[in-house]
DNA sequence: TCTGGGGTCCTCACACCA
DNA sequence: TCTGTGGTGTGAGGACCC
């Protein structure tokens, strides 16, 4: 699903010396749209579209449906423009979560040196398995076999000395497919490159470079790194030169630490009554608090997104004396941030509800707050038995009075 | 034309403190 | 007491990724 703009011209014969390649790269094809027409063969050969309402983007397409013009992050009704005899499937993430976690399983049985980057790829560090599974480009035809075989679909390979290579490779060689680039080959691999093919570069960035006349991934590295810096800022500038010259020394990192964790939702059509706004901070922050308890969590800082009609996006954060992972207490602070964001009169379109600077629960004594002294102190022992309530029998069966079904204040959303 | 949702990281401004 | 400086925390917002 990614949107990095690729080169015929990198997509070749780099050579065959694997000695200095260890990183590999997975990607799945197409993940969510591949999903489903395994579960769903009659709508093979078509255009698949995979997404939710009007007001939603494209999740995944088909390779059929990309031939229309197709692509993720598209806007749904521009997609149906393009391609108005799609097939539009709604996303379901269990079925996904499902698979992702079998392919990851397959990863690890190759090595325990794994990060998984999101729900559809991965990085492998398979120095310690050459020796019992051979060179890289063997692993990486194990992985996609086994990928194949086990859940129908299919899966890329980057074969690369390092991650960001490594993932460049996995891009050029989809669909189902291996891309190596030996070590020695990587600098003249990267130069064949658009300037959007680094990580970092999107499209602010891209135009940024092109009032400079700077296009290319050559012309980057070609600049001295003061001058590119001047371009895009100091951090980015030395960031972006290093990768020009394949350089990126982050190891792949087994595990992974949060470091938020929120809610947002869009709103099916914009709502002026903040009454009904609020209620959905509730919710979200609900749906927050339950996800912080689950992984064992509390966060100190509570910040509040606002996207108005007219698409400007606001965000108001707060930080509390002491963590959290009680929902009622993240929504009196992001009702209180909401109360102090200037709509300028206009609708909005989009909430969000946020919580950082997470820690592990067990690491930090919950201080009783203030609002339990009106709440109670059960409060989050409630939560507690509301979260048990939903495992047992799903997320409808309980939840605020002010977001159930019938509710003045409950509005239907996007998803 | 119409722009999701869940994240991370960076920059800048500002307050506070030593 | 005043001023300058540097570190740190906080808050807002932008850009980017999948």
């Amino acid at each position: 699903m990614s949107r990095a703009p690729r080169s015929a011209a990198a997509r070749r014969n780099w050579g065959d010396d694997e000695s200095g390649t260890s990183i590999l790269h997975v990607d799945m094809d197409a993940f969510y749209a591949s999903v489903e027409l395994v579960r769903r063969p009659a709508l093979r050969g078509l255009p698949v579209v995979v997404g939710g309402g009007q007001r939603s983007v494209v999740l995944a397409a088909t390779y059929e449906a990309r031939a229309f013009g197709v692509n993720s992050a598209m806007p749904m009704a521009q997609a149906l423009r393009a391609c108005p005899q799609a097939v539009v499937v709604a996303p379901d993430h269990h079925a996904y979560h499902a698979v992702s976690q079998g392919v990851m399983d397959v990863l690890r049985s190759v090595t325990a040196v794994v990060e998984q980057v999101s729900i559809d790829e991965a990085f492998l560090d398979v120095a310690g398995a050459r020796r019992r599974m051979g060179p890289p480009t063997t692993i990486a035809e194990h992985i996609r076999t086994q990928v194949r075989q086990r859940f129908s679909v299919t899966c890329s390979v980057g074969v690369a000395a390092t991650k960001f290579v490594a993932k460049l490779c996995s891009e050029h060689a989809k669909p189902d497919g291996m891309l190596l680039v030996p070590k020695e080959a990587t600098v003249a691999f990267l130069r064949t490159l658009p300037v959007g093919a680094l990580w970092g570069v999107g499209e602010r960035t891209e135009q940024a470079l092109a009032r400079w006349g700077v296009r290319t991934v050559a012309e980057i590295a070609d600049l001295d790194v003061a001058t590119l810096q001047q371009m895009v800022g100091k951090a980015h500038g030395a960031h972006l030169h290093d990768l020009a010259w394949g350089r990126d020394p982050r190891p792949v990192h087994p595990g992974h630490e949060e470091k938020s964790i929120g809610a947002e939702t869009t709103f099916e059509a914009d709502v002026a009554d903040l009454a009904v706004v609020e209620a959905k901070a509730l919710e979200l922050a609900d749906t927050c608090a339950a996800r912080l308890r689950r992984a064992g969590v509390v966060g100190r800082t509570v910040s509040v997104k606002v996207r108005t009609s007219d698409f400007r996006t606001l965000s108001r954060s707060h930080t509390l004396v002491s963590p959290t992972d009680v929902g009622r207490e993240v929504f009196l602070v992001a009702r209180r941030l909401l109360a102090g964001v200037d709509l300028r009169g206009l609708p909005v379109r989009l909430i969000g509800v946020r919580v950082e600077a997470l820690s592990r629960a067990q690491d930090v004594p919950r201080q009783p707050t203030l609002d339990e002294a009106v709440d109670g102190p059960g409060r989050r022992e409630a939560e507690v038995a509301v979260d048990e309530v939903r495992a047992r029998f799903g997320r409808q069966a309980i939840g605020p009075a002010t977001t159930a079904p019938g509710s003045r204040l409950s509005v239907s959303h996007v998803r």
